[in-house]
DNA sequence: ACCCGCACCTGTAAGC
DNA sequence: TGCTTACAGGTGCGGG
């Protein structure tokens, strides 16, 4: 579930628990869920966490060593992952990984699914040379620019495009419904039929819906699945204009909301206040 | 070259 | 009660 406003929260409700922690040991229980280097030393054993960086979907621990080179760790918490700070020694089913702090807390990795994972690498320059730069611009970074890179050439629906990490980072299937019936736009639009007008209110959308995201917290669904690093749920699905939302009435004209499928995604758009159109 | 569709996993809820 | 099916926040790959 996690998106970037998810994501987001996730890293300042972890920020002041476990910046100046010295790592005391790491207990990886999955080795498979790790790509790379799964010793001690490269996830970050005996380091002091310094930072913790967001780029879309994915987070970054930063630590620094008494003697050798700083090392970088990234999380990607797929579909069902969480980050969190528990009392040390409590274990839940599917925590893969776990960082014991000197505080005697424990910073615990946890993806039923395993769709998630973690990236070690060397440095942030390794991290940025060999994945965070193939993904696009974060997406409350991204300018109009990146978006006319792509969108006059294409045929594929604005959705899916924005669902395209390699565009845009940080958009997944609830915020791409939701910036899209906040923009007005149709989400099987082709990318060549938008306006320059069009993709500068998708921008500027995106950044609103993604930075009030933010602020309630991120989006829990009904499963409960989603909490921050210190398990608290979100507040933004009350705020959910269209996502699951499908056959009920739009709130803006009460006309019946419709469910369709983009990229194999459920898509959820009000037919009336989101016009299609064709080129 | 581009884009769709599926596979990857587990858990939950609904239907029979 | 219990089996079966469908579906779920994401991504990476093969093949059309």
């Amino acid at each position: 579930m996690p998106e970037l406003p998810e994501v987001e929260a996730v890293r300042r409700s972890l920020l002041h628990a476990v910046v100046g922690r010295r790592v005391l040991k790491v207990d990886l229980r999955r080795p498979d869920i790790v790509t790379g280097d799964t010793s001690g030393p490269a996830l970050l054993q005996s380091c002091v966490l310094t930072d913790i960086q967001r780029h879309g979907k994915e987070l970054s621990l930063l630590g620094e060593r008494d003697q050798g080179l700083p090392r970088c760790v990234c999380v990607h918490l797929g579909m069902s992952g969480s980050l969190r700070v528990a009392a040390a020694g409590h274990h839940d089913r599917h925590v893969h990984v776990t960082w014991l702090l000197d505080d005697g807390s424990a910073l615990e990795f946890r993806d039923p699914r395993r769709f998630g994972g973690v990236w070690p690498f060397a440095c942030t320059h390794d991290r940025d040379a060999l994945r965070w730069s193939l993904r696009g611009r974060d997406a409350l970074a991204a300018t109009i620019g990146d978006l006319c890179a792509c969108l006059p050439s294409t045929r594929r629906a604005i959705k899916a495009v924005l669902l395209d990490q390699s565009v845009v980072a940080g958009v997944g299937n609830i915020y791409a419904d939701e910036l899209l019936f906040a923009a007005r736009v149709h989400p099987l639009t082709p990318g060549r039929a938008l306006t320059v007008a069009d993709v500068r209110r998708i921008v500027t959308t995106m950044r609103r819906v993604l930075t009030r995201a933010i602020e309630a917290g991120g989006s829990t669904l009904g499963d409960g699945t989603y909490v921050d690093g210190q398990g608290r749920p979100g507040d933004y699905q009350r705020q959910h204009a269209v996502y699951g939302r499908g056959g009920l009435p739009c709130r803006r004209c009460r006309k019946p909301l419709e469910s369709t499928r983009v990229s194999g995604r459920t898509t959820v758009f009000c037919p009336r206040c989101q016009r299609v159109r064709f080129l």
